[in-house]
DNA sequence: CGATCCCGCCACATT
DNA sequence: AATGTGGCGGGATCG
């Protein structure tokens, strides 16, 4: 029946159901799938259906809307009877499956090609793996039942599982919100995190003696049973346990179980986990009551969450032949090291413990946002955004939701890092007083948010978005370089303008942190300001525009202020954050305007493209005077330049800066800024450090995160794609407008992250210079080697003399550029960079070097630094 | 025959 | 009460 239904209903809708293609589905790798996303799926194969399967690849490809409202369920359902298609649409979609065609229907569909595995394929197929910040998907249940042909209740077993991780996040009955895997690496740090803490021990033990499991689990019970308590921990993600109310019997099962069978994986040294071990340690949790039944339901669910994480690519079955025979397994093979790690060398520092609920209001600018709806929706609650937030069954409108709390975690931790590396810095720095002060911020953004993010929209609207962008950082750097170095850098001294500069940071990736410092002092307090400003326009851009966001597509971007928050910050700056919106906050000098509000509304959830956007204008504005020099030499990137133009504008000629930067790209210089590339794509960090402020060098333990000195960002960002970006004040004091070559040598940064490998790129960069310790890949972990690349590349730059002081830095991918100073540098251009430079940025992460140009202050000096950065480069090839 | 796991009943949750 | 969710396990297939 089922393929005559397929046939006939193909007829009419094309869409509908369809056992389809499963030929592509064995085909792809899951893990491909996350690279391509939209994709249909496809392959011809002959199935019987595949006709009609192909129709519904096309049609869904084509216009999902269309879809839906043809095949509407009941359609399908009754609609039996036509048999073939004949409709038209079928022909010319049947004309290009043909191939396949053949027969029909034939064979019938066999139970593999109704596997859930299968069916997960098609489900994730419908999306992209990493959707533009822009677009919010959204997905409904009976929607996707009735195109893939399956009843809803399928459906939920794949959501539950995806929903684990994050993938994607309940919106309100029958929907849910599409998030990708931006934020995967994070949910999957957090889980292994999670993992050590309540299945370390016991891991370990299996894997010495699986044989033994039983035994040990009764031992190892007792740990395990703790744990169960701190479901909290797993549940982060989702629910809220928290208070819940609830938590209903659901909560416990898939969900969670996902998300403990995921932490087995991580936490285990093969990376392989039996069935049996797993199923035994599942219940145990649950129940002590083992008993056959029990396991062998449990088994079966495990099968269910097997065959979706290996949809996802995350895992892949494996047979383990022990003593007693084989046993079926599963190894995972996703993404092993997040860059986040644990072990910061969490010290000290206040700002961490404030973190925590504090001081949200506070840190304003700076928000995270994570999976787009949850923490969006905290947010916007406020503004009201957010209409769903109380749909799901848990929500919590609590405070903190447990995923929150996690993210709140890394997020003090990463914090911590930036206090400690501010610490440092103003230890180095004696020079400037004022120093302390970016601590503080620090710790605001802790508090904030933290974002991690969710939404992957660009929201910040600081940065660019651009991914390209970040790569770009060559462009950057130029940009800022060519115009009018000198100028910016006075005014930065002098101005507080500038400093505007400093403190933020932003990041496209999914999750970032951004620490900085920003080193002025002064500036501080007008900076802060002048973020506030810029959140509000962020917001006021979010409604407007839009179109950035397309491009960028990291989501989420945080912006710190680097400057103090506290003290008195605008109110606008806090309605901002409050608003939610996202989380973003640039910094931008420049005016402060009034705030728009967030508004984000519930539905879209993406505003954060506008706020790129809006980012844009900011930057260019503040800019402009300066940009004007330097915009005269380049053009911006169209679209950034539109945008500024419409935004706001005057400031025309920051928009050429961009430009310049892009071009730039190709040329050689920039100066001041080490790249770190991640390692491979997984999460990883990146880094920018601005030199300029830290005149010093600054050192990082290496294994641990270490400190950065100076302002730096970091920013893990989980998704490598995503670039990060980054900013870096400046800062110097605010005199010395031109470090020259004392500044240059000023930062030194080491990094070394442990666990990072990432992926991700660092920046560093500092007008003055970094100090090439910089090593640290190697150090980093020797475990694997993989990670331990990092690759750090200096990227030189140009020479630039002028750039050097302070510039804030920013890429982001997409769109980045900060803005910060206005005055003195400009930062670059998001965009531009994106294109050519761009590519061999991501190519490679050893090999990017990029350049970035920046323009720094006005300064010169930054050919010193050049050099030493070139010094600096590790790995990677430096373009130069 | 054991490994997989589809299918869908039915309880509980939410509307 | 209707509808959404999703636990659960019988039993069909696969290998």
């Amino acid at each position: 029946e089922n393929i005559f239904d397929r046939s006939r209903m193909a007829p009419k809708t094309p869409i509908k159901n369809e056992p389809v293609d499963l030929s592509k589905q064995k085909g792809c790798t899951p893990e491909r799938n996350p690279i391509t996303p939209v994709k249909l799926i496809d392959r011809p194969q002959p199935d019987p259906w595949t006709p009609t399967a192909n129709l519904k690849m096309l049609i869904s490809a084509a216009s999902p809307d269309m879809r839906d409202r043809e095949k509407k369920k009941e359609l399908f359902r009754p609609i039996e009877n036509s048999e073939q298609s004949d409709t038209p649409d079928s022909l010319q979609y049947d004309m290009v499956d043909d191939c396949t065609v053949d027969e029909f229907e034939k064979q019938r569909p066999s139970r593999k090609q109704k596997s859930l595995g299968l069916l997960c394929q098609k489900f994730l197929a419908r999306y992209p793996s990493y959707p533009l910040s822009t677009e919010k998907t959204t997905i409904s249940l009976d929607e996707v039942a009735s195109i893939l042909g399956v009843e809803r209740r399928r459906i939920y077993d794949i959501v539950n599982v995806l929903e684990s991780l994050h993938l994607v996040s309940r919106v309100a009955k029958n929907q849910y919100c599409w998030h990708g895997r931006h934020n995967l690496n994070q949910t999957l740090k957090t889980l292994q995190e999670a993992g050590e803490l309540q299945y370390g021990e016991l891991m370990t033990f299996f894997q010495h003696k699986e044989q033994d499991l039983e035994y040990k689990f009764g031992e190892r019970k007792k740990e395990t049973i703790p744990d169960s308590q701190d479901r909290p921990l797993l549940d982060f993600s989702e629910p809220d346990c928290t208070s819940a109310s609830a938590n209903s019997r659901k909560d416990k099962s898939l969900r969670i179980m996902s998300q403990k069978f995921v932490m087995l994986f991580l936490v285990s040294k093969t990376k392989i986990v039996t069935l049996d071990i797993a199923a035994k340690i599942l219940i145990e949790e649950t129940q002590d009551t083992v008993d056959h039944s029990k396991f062998k339901t449990k088994v079966r669910r495990l099968y269910d969450i097997a065959n979706v994480l290996t949809s996802l690519g995350l895992i892949k079955k494996v047979h383990v032949t022990e003593e007693r025979g084989r046993k079926p397994a599963f190894k995972w093979i996703g993404p092993v090291e997040f860059p986040g790690n644990t072990d910061e060398p969490r010290g000290r520092s206040p700002t961490s413990d404030a973190l925590p609920g504090t001081q949200r209001g506070a840190c304003a600018p700076y928000q995270i946002c994570s999976t787009g709806k949850q923490r969006f929706t905290r947010h916007a609650s406020f503004n009201g955004a957010q209409p769903y937030e109380g749909t799901r069954r848990k929500v919590s409108s609590e405070p903190n939701s447990p995923r929150q709390e996690r993210q709140d975690e890394y997020c003090s931790k990463m914090i911590n890092l930036a206090a400690v590396c501010r610490q440092k810095i103003e230890e180095n720095n004696t020079r400037n007083p004022s120093i302390t002060s970016p601590l503080s911020l620090l710790p605001v953004l802790g508090d904030s948010d933290f974002c991690v993010n969710s939404l992957p929209q660009a929201v910040f609207p600081v940065v660019q978005a651009d991914v390209p962008s970040l790569s770009l950082p060559n462009g950057v750097s130029s940009q800022a370089l060519y115009p009018s170095v000198p100028a910016v850098s006075k005014t930065e001294n002098g101005k507080p303008t500038l400093l505007p500069s400093q403190p933020f940071l932003c990041f496209p990736s999914s999750s970032l942190f951004m620490l900085c410092g920003s080193l002025q002092e002064n500036n501080l307090r007008e900076t802060l300001p002048t973020m506030g400003g810029v959140g509000n326009r962020s917001a006021e851009a979010q409604a407007t525009v839009p179109p950035a966001a397309c491009q960028k597509r990291s989501s989420h971007k945080c912006v710190l202020p680097s400057a103090p928050v506290d003290d008195e910050e605008p109110a606008a700056k806090k309605q901002t954050m409050e608003q939610s919106d996202v989380p973003l906050s640039l910094v931008v000098p420049k005016k402060p305007f009034e705030s728009p509000k967030a508004e984000s509304t519930p539905g879209s959830g993406c505003t954060s493209a506008e706020h790129l956007e809006d980012f844009h204008l900011d930057l260019a504005s503040p800019a402009a005077p300066e940009a004007a020099d330097k915009e005269s030499s380049k053009p911006l990137d169209s679209q950034e330049q539109e945008k500024r133009s419409q935004n706001k504008d005057p400031d025309e000629p920051s928009a050429g800066k961009e430009h310049i930067s892009k071009e730039n790209a190709n040329q050689p210089f920039l100066p001041q800024y080490l790249y770190v590339q991640p390692a491979a794509g997984l999460s990883s960090f990146n880094f920018l450090f601005s030199a300029n402020q830290a005149p010093g060098a600054i050192s990082l333990a290496a294994s641990q995160l270490p400190a950065v000195s100076v302002p730096c960002v970091v920013v893990p960002s989980t998704a490598l794609a995503s670039f990060p970006l980054i900013c870096s004040p400046t800062i110097t004091s605010p005199l010395s407008p031109v470090p020259d070559g004392s500044f240059s040598a000023a930062a030194c940064v080491n990094f070394s992250m442990s666990g990072l490998a990432s992926t991700t790129p660092v920046f560093i960069g500092t007008t003055a210079v970094v100090t090439p310790k910089v090593s640290p890949a190697p150090s980093v972990d020797p475990q694997q080697p993989a990670h331990p690349t990092l690759h750090l590349s200096p990227v030189l730059a140009r020479s630039c003399g002028a750039v050097k002081l302070d510039s804030p830095m920013c890429m982001g991918h997409p769109v980045t550029l900060l803005k910060l100073q206005q005055p003195s540098s400009t930062p670059l251009t998001p965009k531009s960079i994106r294109p050519a430079r761009h590519e061999a940025f991501f190519k490679t992460p050893g090999s990017l070097g990029d350049p970035v140009a920046w323009k720094k202050n006005e300064g010169n000096q930054t050919r010193n630094g050049s050099s030493v950065q070139r010094r600096l480069e590790i790995s990677s090839t430096s373009p130069d």
